[in-house]
DNA sequence: TATTGATAGTTGACTCGTCAACAGTTGACG
DNA sequence: CGTCAACTGTTGACGAGTCAACTATCAATA
């Protein structure tokens, strides 16, 4: 049987500083407010690039639709973002932030900006881009393996 | 492919890599075994460890014991590890693998194995222990975050 | 020895993430 | 036109992860 040390497996290390991360943010947005995660994120990207449709918030998250659908429809009852159908294409529905949006996202960006410098902080310039780029070629990497194995 | 402000977001960049990876991790053990994720990272330890108490997994699998008890007992009824009660301490349960369970271990740990090499092929050796030590850096970064903030 | 506090494991409730089925709408093409 | 494929968003089901309440044991000690 192989021995193994599991602490060497990229992806075993990488999965608990993630779920360590998500579960930090998650507190500090309980905290706060009553926002959970990806609430926050589509608050995020909405405050970030303005009006879209669920499929673009989805897309620029790489988050599932379903998700992002049942967290803006949260949203949209807390009062945090208000939705149309599409005039021209029926089908769409196009999401802005409301006021109370606009807000919430200029109350937590800063918090959550901070606590990215504090991360980032920890690393050097030189280091900060080469994770960037690491995190890349990993990136590219997975896809190759689901070419080969699936 | 970072011109959008979230992308610099090195929590976002990170969780989306990990998604990625849990999701291939998981396609790969169900088409292969009807093993889900936490459940082959049970079975992977007690293979590497040998036996081990309920606490014991959890701690080496950085996990929650809830999930680790729902784990073992799955994996008990799938017939892949058996437990016995403490002798001294009766609290106590010891897990062991049966030996289907150590022929399932060296079946799928090649092919993780593989997928592992993979994946860290993409980056030199000099660039692997630079992650590793990244990854130890933000770790203890976001602690100190828990911390300050909460 | 009886009380009290800590510990091992189980279970329930909840959030996060993924997949697939579905209804409604659009557009292309015979 | 009418049909059919493709697309938009919603919903249900389930796996993954976290937290807290609960039980049963153990151990210390008054």
């Amino acid at each position: 049987m192989s021995e193994l040390p599991l602490d060497q497996f990229i992806t075993f290390r990488l999965l608990r500083l993630t779920n360590q991360l998500n579960r930090q943010a998650g507190k500090i947005l309980a905290s706060h407010v009553g926002l959970r995660l990806p609430e926050w994120r589509c608050l995020a990207i909405l405050g970030a690039y303005g009006s879209m449709q669920v499929n673009q918030v989805a897309t620029k998250l790489s988050a599932d639709k379903g998700l992002i659908s049942r967290s803006l429809s949260s949203l949209e009852k807390s009062g945090l973002v208000k939705t149309k159908r599409g005039t021209e294409d029926k089908r769409q529905i196009v999401i802005a932030l409301t006021p109370r949006g606009k807000k919430m996202v200029d109350t937590i960006m800063p918090i959550m900006q901070q606590r990215q410098e504090t991360l980032i902080g920890a690393l050097s310039k030189k280091e900060q881009s080469e994770l960037h780029r690491m995190i890349d070629k990993l990136h590219n990497a997975v896809q190759t393996i689901d070419n080969e194995v699936i």
